[in-house]
RNA sequence: GGAGAAGUACCCAAGUGGUGAAGGGGCUCCCCUGCUAAGGGAGUAGGUCGGGUAACCGGCGCGAGGGUUCAAAUCCCUCCUUCUCCGCCA
């Protein structure tokens, strides 16, 4: 959520910034100043109304006391006591209509982020080679099924299309990919948490997820309760809310968590061909990285999330690139994303295995997530993540870039110690 | 899942319709005192919204949201959380 004091003390930067996603949103935000001038005069004046009734109110038991007749002065306070709730109702319904407009505005793209869609996206650096086999490479979905890592067909039959099943090597591998990745955020001196997978609705609220994108999550409801719950689509989700209406103090920050979940989509979608096997699926598995920060550290958080997730592919032997995304393909949430892509061999492109975001104060608005600063002042924290990895899109690059002529896969160096072999045969 | 009880500040806790939400501990500051302990005094309901250049003024705020009332921490309803007992269970 953005600061409705900066939309309405400089309208044109916001408008400006959010076409830089390629949305105009000049309408919205007009409304939304145009309520707010609405919503501050009732407010003026049912303050003022209060005061009255608060101060009269007072008067009351005082006459009664006295054994004076108070029935003229309460006749008076119901009428004015009805006028301001007259004014209440429609300062509420003004209130909700904002923070509806409010909500639907995206983040603010930070300064250095170019305008435009995902064509305007920027690769910073590659890493290492593409791999160049002297035999004809397999594409993962065959490897995968021709050593008996993964399963697809009793994975769509106990799921439908877009599920699979890991097994054998390829679950111990999967395994122990996870594995890898924590001990090393560990190393780095940051908290494992093991989250709830159902979360209440505010989390999708304050991650930013909601009200816009609620339909693209699965939702768990029981004919006989209330509740509902929603899978969460990533640990950050779940850790983003873990100090919703907190306030931290600056000795404990910044905050770094790291949690792994599957992360659960409704959006397995495209049934392209590029997208078979596990580049895209209801559910992947996925170590994420997140931090609370001050407005000051956020920078330098940033920094630090993006090379540990470039570290985990680099140990892995993997060629990579790190693309910086342009405004319009950043998440709605976020000011600035990169994204860490793998090279997929058979498809012959880059494929996301991270994704490292600040959203700024922008969730923690919608959270009311805070700390007190130097100043002694409250101001809402900072909140970035990152993914570190997404496993399940490691895994197709690791058997491609890693595979020989006769179909086994080697087993990257830093996996051995948790895998205990050096290939993996059919 | 069923029954009961409870939720007031950093902690404990009083407050069953009426002017400023008691009190204690802790914490901060001050005084006293060679130092410490003890003692004395003051502050301590966080915040948030609106107005004002500001000092400041006002609204809201007793788990959350509604309702009753001239007036709600207090009465009523719904929900959430915690505790106790029972049931189920890895």
């Amino acid at each position: 959520m953005l600061d409705i004091k900066l939309i309405r003390s400089n309208p044109d930067l916001v408008k400006a910034n959010i076409k830089k996603r390629e949305l105009n949103l000049d309408s919205v935000v007009d409304e939304i100043l145009d309520l707010d001038v609405k919503r501050r005069e009732l407010i003026a004046q049912a303050d003022q109304m209060k005061a009255k009734q608060n101060a009269e109110s007072k008067k009351i038991p005082q006459v009664k006391k006295e054994g004076g007749d108070v029935s003229a002065l309460m006749a008076a306070m119901k009428e004015l006591s009805s006028q301001i709730r007259e004014i209440d109702e429609k300062l509420s319904a003004l209130e909700d209509q904002q923070k509806d407009l409010l909500l639907g505005l995206p983040n603010m793209p930070d300064e250095d982020v170019v305008a435009g869609g995902k064509e305007q996206n920027v690769p910073l650096h590659y890493y290492g080679e593409k791999p160049q086999f002297d035999f004809e490479a397999k594409n993962h979905v065959d490897l995968c099924e021709g050593l008996g890592l993964i399963d697809y067909q009793r994975g769509a039959k106990l799921a439908g299309s877009g599920s699979w099943i890991y097994r054998g090597w390829g679950a111990r591998m999967e395994w122990a990919i996870l594995n890898f990745f924590i001990n090393e955020h560990l190393r780095d001196g940051y908290e494992l948490l093991l989250l709830p997978h159902m979360l209440n609705y505010e989390c999708g609220y304050v991650a930013g997820q909601f009200p816009k994108f609620k339909d693209e999550v699965y939702w768990i409801e029981n004919a006989s309760t209330a509740d509902r719950k929603f899978m969460l689509p990533t640990a950050e989700t779940g850790l983003v809310n873990l100090h919703r209406d907190e306030i931290l103090t600056l000795d404990e920050l910044p905050k770094k968590y790291i949690a792994y979940t599957p992360c659960y989509r409704r959006e397995a979608g495209s049934y392209r061909a590029e997208e078979r096997g596990m580049i895209r699926g209801h559910q992947f598995n996925k170590v994420e990285m997140v931090q609370y920060t001050t407005e000051e550290g956020s920078d330098a958080a940033f920094e630090e999330l993006v090379s540990k997730a470039e570290r985990l592919v680099q140990e892995l032997g993997l060629h990579y690139r790190l693309s910086k995304l342009a405004a319009g393909d950043c998440s709605y949430s976020m000011a600035r994303t990169y994204d860490i892509e793998v090279w997929i061999p058979s498809m012959g492109i880059y494929k996301e295995v991270s994704s490292a975001s600040n959203a700024r104060s922008y969730q923690a608005r919608r959270g009311n997530i805070k700390y007190r600063g130097e100043d002694k002042k409250l101001h809402f924290a900072h909140t970035l993540n990152a993914s570190g990895l997404a496993t399940s899109r490691v895994m197709p690059a690791i058997v491609e870039q890693y595979q020989n002529a006769d179909g086994s896969v080697t087993v990257p160096e830093v996996l051995r110690p948790y895998l205990g072999i050096d290939v993996i045969k059919p």
